[in-house]
DNA sequence: TTAGTTGCAAAGGCTTTGCACGCGC
DNA sequence: GCGCGTGCAAAGCCTTTGCAACTAA
């Protein structure tokens, strides 16, 4: 998959290579859409010491330097954090279980759907979310 | 433009009409995408003891019957309200002033994306949310 | 009348702030 | 050694909870 290692990516992005950081961005590699308590807990093991507060800084200091993603979804109260990828992917979201899983743009690396009005504002980027069942659910008759 | 009244919207939906319940409705036709706070100063003139929380509680309701439709946006630390419309529209978001306009859907009344990945989950509706600079901020160099 | 609503204080959950200490470069 | 990073307590912000008082139907 990935031929930069995390390292690498701190590196150059100007930021020092710390154990919490390689520590952080294993997790996310592991845990893709996780929180930061998710991080965090994943981490203990690794860094005994961390305290939550620093998962929230470091997460933020990579979203700022392009190196992760935060996702907000509806009804998710809280930032879910990923790697960036550079591949304009979107998610699906399942409205019962709230599992959150990629989905690769239907169109291609551009933003996959150009704005009819768009107000004047010149678009940056689409971010697209779809709600739905997933079959567990589903099955379940969680609905 | 609205043939119905708040107070049929209500009804039907098999709420009772209560004073907050119409002023929160009229608050949000004058203010789309304002978050409860800002429905809640612009309430207080007309329903004098009303409190943030009970703003929240209607707010609440009126999305679980249909009414209202609840909208979470990228770097917006809180939930923003809209009144539900049935015309599919989406959002474009200004990354610099945060300005938030609605555009209607690209292509059509149905969602404009089939995911080519849907991970077996039954699609119920797809948001889309353009970030976007918009031409004051572009003016003024707030990239 | 009475079940549905509201007022609002208190609590809860996530995130940020602040500053002393520690460590990458 | 210099500064950037981290540890963590405390604070901040938004939202929910709980229950007594109220009121639409």
């Amino acid at each position: 998959m990935s031929m930069v290692t995390h390292e690498e990516r701190l590196r150059s992005a100007g930021l020092r290579v710390t154990a919490q950081r390689v520590a952080v961005l294993d997790a996310l590699a592991r845990q893709p859409h996780a929180p930061a308590e998710a991080l965090h807990a994943g981490l203990r093991e690794r860094v005994p010491g961390i305290a939550l507060p620093t998962v929230h800084g470091i997460v933020n200091d990579l979203t700022a330097a392009g190196i992760v993603r935060r996702v907000s979804l509806p009804d998710v109260g809280r930032a879910l954090y990923e790697i960036e990828a550079d591949d304009n992917h979107h998610h699906v979201q399942c409205v019962s279980c709230g599992r959150v899983e990629d989905v690769p743009c239907a169109v291609g690396a551009a933003p996959c759907l150009h704005p009819s009005h768009d107000h004047g504002m010149r678009v940056i980027e689409a971010s697209v979310t779809y709600r739905a069942i997933c079959q567990q659910c589903e099955r379940n008759g969680n609905v």
